[in-house]
DNA sequence: CAGGATCCAGTAGGATACTG
DNA sequence: CAGTATCCTACTGGATCCTG
C-alpha cells in the first residue's frame, strides 16, 4: 500500500532500519557521516567557527571558503565530500556564472537536522582533548605499552 | 538552562582547541571518533541496540557479546577500536580470569559523555535514511546518473 | 575560482592461523 | 573466549596538472 504520508513512512523506517546490521543501508549512511571532512564542512556550514556562537545560523559559503576555514583539506576531498553531501540532500551547490564562476554551498534542511549533532561532535573533541590526554599518557604508562 | 556542568563549561572554555585548524590536537581526537566503529561500539555499550530504548543505561558487555551485536566487524578492527577506546579514557577493559578468560568493557565517565552523541549519530542515519534515498535517486538522475 | 583527471603512497581493514 | 600476528588487497586521500 503507497498510500502513506512521508511522516508515516519515516515513522516505520525508525522501526525497520537498524545500522547494526552489516546489511542495512542505514549502515552504509553512517559510514558515511563518520568522516572526519563531513564532520567539518557541516559544521562550517552550519556557522560553527572562529567568532561564532553556537546559536548562530547557517550561512552559505564559497567553495575558497571553506577551504580556507578548514585547513588542510585537499580540494579533491572537499569536493568529493561536498558532492557526496550534495548527492544525499544535506547540502545546495548553487553557481552564480559571473567573471570568476561563484559556487556556493548551503545547508539544506536535511543537512541542518545534521549539523547539530556534528557541531555537537566537534565540540566535544574541542571541550574534552585534555581529558583524553591526561588517560592516554596514564594508560601508556602503565601498560609498558609501545602505544603510539 | 543556567545551570552547567563541569564538563559543559570546560567545553566552552577551551576555545584554544579547535578542530578547523590542521596542527590542533582536537582534529586529531576528531578523526579518531569520527569512525563507523567507534560510533557503533559506543552506542552498543551505551544500551543501544534491538529491543532497547533510547534512555537505557550504559552496560557492560564482553567481547563476543559485542562482536554478535555489531555484525560485520572484524575481530581485529574491534580489537583495534576497544584499545582506541580504552587509552583515551572511554572505555574501562576488565579481565576475569575464569576457565576460559572472560574480558568485559564498560564506558567510563567520559565515553558516556561522548555515547549520546554517538546513538545520534546512528539513530539520524537510521531515521534519515528514506530520505537519503530519495534525494540521491532525484540527484543520480537530474545529473546524468554518473554519480559515484 | 571551482573542480575534473591522474598518478601514486600510505594505510585501513579483511582473512587466516596461532596462543593462553 | 579473547585476543595477537601476519599477509595482502582495496581504497583513502594528497600532490600535481589541466580546463572553463
Amino acid at each position: 500500500m503507497a498510500t502513506r504520508t512521508a511522516a508515516e513512512r519515516r515513522a516505520e523506517a525508525k522501526a525497520e532500519y537498524d545500522a547494526f546490521f552489516a546489511q542495512c543501508p542505514s549502515r552504509q549512511l553512517l559510514e558515511r557521516i563518520s568522516d572526519k571532512w563531513v564532520a567539518l564542512v557541516l559544521a562550517a556550514l552550519g556557522g560553527d567557527g572562529p567568532g561564532t556562537n553556537p546559536g548562530d545560523e547557517p550561512m552559505p559559503m564559497r567553495f575558497s571558503e571553506l577551504q580556507r576555514r578548514i585547513s588542510g583539506v585537499s580540494q579533491k576531498m572537499l569536493t568529493q565530500t561536498l558532492r557526496a553531501l550534495e548527492r544525499d540532500g544535506m547540502v545546495t551547490r548553487t553557481v552564480t556564472p559571473t567573471v570568476p564562476v561563484t559556487v556556493s554551498y548551503e545547508l539544506t534542511g536535511l543537512g541542518r537536522s545534521l549539523q547539530g549533532l556534528m557541531k555537537g561532535i566537534k565540540a566535544w573533541a574541542e571541550g574534552h582533548m585534555e581529558e583524553v590526554l591526561t588517560h592516554r599518557g596514564g594508560f601508556d604508562q602503565g601498560q609498558g605499552a609501545a602505544a603510539d
